[in-house]
DNA sequence: CTAGGTGCAAAAGGTTTGCGGTTAA
DNA sequence: TTAACCGCAAACCTTTTGCACCTAG
């Protein structure tokens, strides 16, 4: 996985970042890659410590910049399902997100949309432009220490 | 609707408390009448507010006590769709929620589930306690002002 | 009686904002 | 050239915590 890809933008992050009215910088191509680069739910202070191993002059503001303009472009999306801190999905292909009331983390679950949105009566004059499902239990892991006590 | 009705403890919240190993108090049913009193989505703050009328010296924390102990007794939901304040949802019949991204508020949208959960492939060993569809995009309220310009 | 709950106030996150300097287009 | 963006630091808002007192069971 060539980091040295990151030193000149790609042509997908230049052309979203365009189209949104976002000007291409350094910072945002590193944000990208940061956050494309593991398949997980970054919090702004995970992408920030990991943003500055090889950017480390980058502050939080621009993190918190950048992430937004990632999702206004439509690369990333951000998830929230408990009061802690917004997370990061790098996934933009149909899914869903199951949250861990033990531990608190979010794993992705595969799901085939298959006429899900039928049953919605949503009411006149309402634009949907998102359409999101989520999960609340316990994962594996933490089944299994509840498992051993 | 009585709002005397608040001074005793009524069955449904009583057996729910004791339940899940929570005191009856005061504090949880007023909480409870005035999440109840009103079918909307009110942040933390919000109930606050309400609850000072009929009980002036109640705390935020007990606010946030009251609202935790109702959510783990399954009278309430927490909704978290952006990244301000927790909101609190008093519908408990199947139903999903829409986030107006413009003005932030809430609203309940019908849903028939009709075998929506099929699609999922929840993998081995993650247990599922709650299934929740949510909505992004723009309300009635907000079309309606774009479109005036 | 006493564990659990309350009110208060301070602390701890998470997020936003203001500002002077920098830079992509 | 200049509006957009950056880094820094302070402000802001939401949520949690510690503590002394109180109360439901």
């Amino acid at each position: 996985m060539g980091s040295d890809m990151q030193l000149k933008g790609d042509a997908r992050l230049n052309e979203r970042l365009a189209t949104s009215g976002f000007r291409f910088t350094p910072q945002r191509q590193h944000v990208y890659n940061v956050v494309m680069g593991k398949r997980d739910h970054p919090t702004v202070e995970e992408v920030f410590i990991r943003a500055k191993q090889g950017m480390p002059e980058i502050s939080m503001a621009t993190v918190y910049n950048c992430l937004d303009a990632l999702v206004t472009c439509g690369l990333i999306k951000h998830v929230n399902l408990d009061r802690t801190a917004t997370r990061y999905c790098p996934n933009m292909k149909e899914h869903c997100h199951f949250y861990c009331e033990s531990c608190g983390e979010v794993f992705d679950v595969d799901y085939t949309a298959q006429g899900s949105q039928k049953g919605l009566k949503v009411p006149e004059g309402f634009r949907v432009k998102q359409y999101e499902v989520s999960l609340r239990g316990v994962c594996r892991n933490c089944e299994a220490k509840a498992g051993r006590g």
